[in-house]
DNA sequence: CATAACGTTGACGTTAACGTTAAATAGGTA
DNA sequence: TACCTATTTAACGTTAACGTCAACGTTATG
């Protein structure tokens, strides 16, 4: 199994080695270390960060946020001891039912977001027009006048 | 023509009343004033209020890249001095052909994110059919007796 | 017209999300 | 082994986007 220098994912992930020892820091990761402490990360470590900061940049959650995104992820693919060993049902009735609860109030955003994002396209595909016109209309005069001067 | 003051503004939009002089510091919006210099907004400025949070929150722009937006629409609703007293023709070009550019990355800047958010909703709505189904087996091992394996 | 409720301008404080620098250690190369 | 580049921790610095006061003027209301 490959594993990654710091420096490699950074530019990777086109990020700054600062801002990645900073996730770690508060705990959005947590990679292996060899020997002499270097941090090295798997894969999926990064496919995890990639995750990350898409959700960052588009979803525009806060790091705080992203705790408890990662937190869902990881107890429903099962990646979490504390999350496994809950043997009560109605506990883990609870847990199933605030985590629906969350994706659903997840869910509602991302549809409001697409809705709102779909209507600024809209606004700048119509601007986009008026602009293309403008245009023409100048291609229009420039070409007048060089069949004047024939 | 009825004008709001800034606390009815603020309830309206959902903000604090030093956010909307915040926005107005950094010159996002300019209201008019009373003769006891009291801001007073229109509905207009309302309505762009509500915009640019939205834009804000949405599109993830910082307020610097909102004044670029708001050039933009400016600019091309004819509303400024500025663009409308441009006579040079090349001059002219040059500006449209810039807008027609930022115009062309906004929306392929949106089109990426509404992918990215497709895909996040589909992740989601796949783990709530987990959940729902963790929940279903739950329901039945009730009767009976728990071999929790979820 | 008194007075409470609301508005205005500074000015300093706060928080998230990093940037920068320093001093010490690790890892790869001739 | 000597050297050079990369990595680590620790600590302080920075910036955007507001929050929070204080001191004072404005507006609405009984």
């Amino acid at each position: 199994m490959t594993l990654y220098k710091i420096d490699e994912v950074a530019s990777e992930c086109n990020l700054t080695k600062r801002t990645i020892r900073y996730y770690e820091e508060i705990g959005l990761l947590s990679p292996q270390r060899s020997e002499g402490n270097t941090r090295l990360y798997t894969r999926e470590d990064i496919e995890r960060l990639k995750k990350i900061i898409s959700a960052r940049d588009v979803l525009g959650f806060s790091l705080q946020e992203l705790h408890r995104y990662i937190e869902v992820v990881e107890m429903l693919t099962g990646q979490r001891e504390r999350y496994r060993n809950i043997t009560d049902l109605e506990e883990r009735r609870r847990q199933l039912e605030e985590i629906d609860e969350t994706l659903g109030k997840q869910l509602d955003m991302m549809e409001g977001k697409m809705r709102t994002i779909q209507s600024f396209k809209e606004e700048a595909e119509q601007l986009r027009q008026q602009v293309r016109k403008g245009m023409e209309r100048l291609g229009s005069e420039s070409t007048e006048r060089a069949e004047a001067d024939y």
